[in-house]
DNA sequence: CGGACTGTTGATTCGAATCAAAACCGGTGG
DNA sequence: CCACCGGTTTTGATTCGAATCAACAGTCCG
């Protein structure tokens, strides 16, 4: 069933790029390898090589450090259609730990297959290429929130930014979206203990700003949620170049 | 003068990549506008389109966002050779701002040229590339610093950083860099206000980790300095991909 | 000389961490 | 079916790191 991979794949890839129709060709042909993989599992460590990408067809995925002390920062979420390990192909050691949040079905595609089809397809590799320049503009974003902002209007940013990141792949109805994360999650996405995520996720339903029952975040009023958030969705780059 | 240009150019890509001298020739072919330009000057502004890249001769330069409350957040400060928009070439609009710390020697790139220069020689392509999935890895790093060390360990482990960096382009003599920041730029970039990190500093004064008088700054316990900051430089991905 | 940053100091406030304990939930197995 | 368990969420009390506020000293520069 590769086919739901690249289905996934080229969802993705066209929120954000320009593809021709030998582009999207050149996708279908990949080799992508299926695999499922439980909640929790560590898909590729911190101070490992590899000689494969990994792309979620579905569930979610983390990126994070942990300190010397123990402490676990999330770097970034991935949703699917995404590959969170892109920069494998350019840096040969991993800097941080790739981790699935849910039970995921992966698609793997090998090194060499990645660097056929960006040498011989420029704009695919443009593609890839800018796929990974987003991911870097959300850190760029994250250092700010993690940096600048106070708890609430942290996670009031995260969550507008989650859910508009899943609109774009058409994994929203109506303001709601699964994301069955931990409140310990949130905190290390947010540098926040998980007590303090607690009365912050309490504020914003007494505000009426968002409704959560089991792993289900509904946002109740965007509007207002962005402006907490200071919400300015420029950095996602998502439609295609101009 | 293009040849100092070219010159900090290969310097810096020559530590993390590869080249052949076809690349080096290529590279020396590359047509650079050189431009001489104040401190505290803006290059690029968030939310700008720009048609060309900015690389560093002489001279430091920040990237920065800043929050509708008026706080700026420094994300990354950037050293001669190194290209910090060079993502503009596949993301249209710029997401944060570019400004000069101190007085530099600038030079521009076109799109045009590097895209010429990319689709001809993949490897100059997985080198620039790389080049921006390294700036990423900072970005990570940053994340985590701001996200969950506290003031002491985050200001020691931003020394470091930027000391390793230098170094490896030579900007070094024994422990000592030339930084003309001043407290208000670097609790910009550490997410701290200027009343701590004066405090910080004079603590790792005090510690005898290390000097500062002007602009110069002089790290005297390399070791300790870095166990402090938890230290750990995998992520600077130095040397070229093995 | 005067003015504008920059660095320094002390007092106070505040946001969030930590500590501690209880309530809740979903699953497991007797 | 229910008792039990581990992980999660919630609550309250307390502590702590860093921000803020408010001066003042130092330095650079026109």
């Amino acid at each position: 069933m590769t086919l739901n991979l690249t289905t996934a794949l080229l969802t993705r890839l066209t929120v954000s790029n320009r593809l021709d129709s030998d582009d999207i060709r050149a996708i279908q042909g990949l080799r992508i390898q299926e695999k499922a993989i439980g909640a929790r599992e560590i898909i590729v460590a911190d101070g490992e090589r590899t000689d494969r990408c990994c792309m979620i067809s579905e569930g979610f995925v983390f990126r994070s450090k942990t300190t010397e002390e123990g402490q676990r920062q999330v770097l970034s979420i991935h949703i699917p259609g995404e590959v969170p390990d892109l920069q494998s192909l350019h840096l040969d050691v991993m800097d941080h730990d790739l981790i699935t949040v849910t039970p995921c079905v992966l698609g793997f595609l090998t090194h060499a297959d990645m660097k056929d089809v960006t040498r011989d397809r420029p704009n695919l590799a443009a593609a890839f290429w800018r796929e990974t320049l987003i991911d870097a503009a959300i850190f760029r974003e994250w250092i700010v929130n993690v940096g600048r902002r106070e708890a609430i209007p942290r996670m009031a940013h995260l969550l507008i930014e989650l859910h508009k990141r899943l609109e774009a792949i058409g994994h929203t109805r109506k303001g709601e979206f699964g994301l069955p994360v931990t409140q310990v999650d949130l905190g290390d996405c947010l540098g926040l203990s998980t007590v303090h995520v607690n009365r912050v996720l309490q504020f914003l339903r007494k505000e009426g700003l968002i409704a959560v029952r089991r792993s289900e975040f509904h946002i109740l009023q965007h509007q207002r949620l962005e402006e907490l958030g200071q919400f300015d969705p420029a950095y996602l780059h998502l439609g295609p170049n101009a």
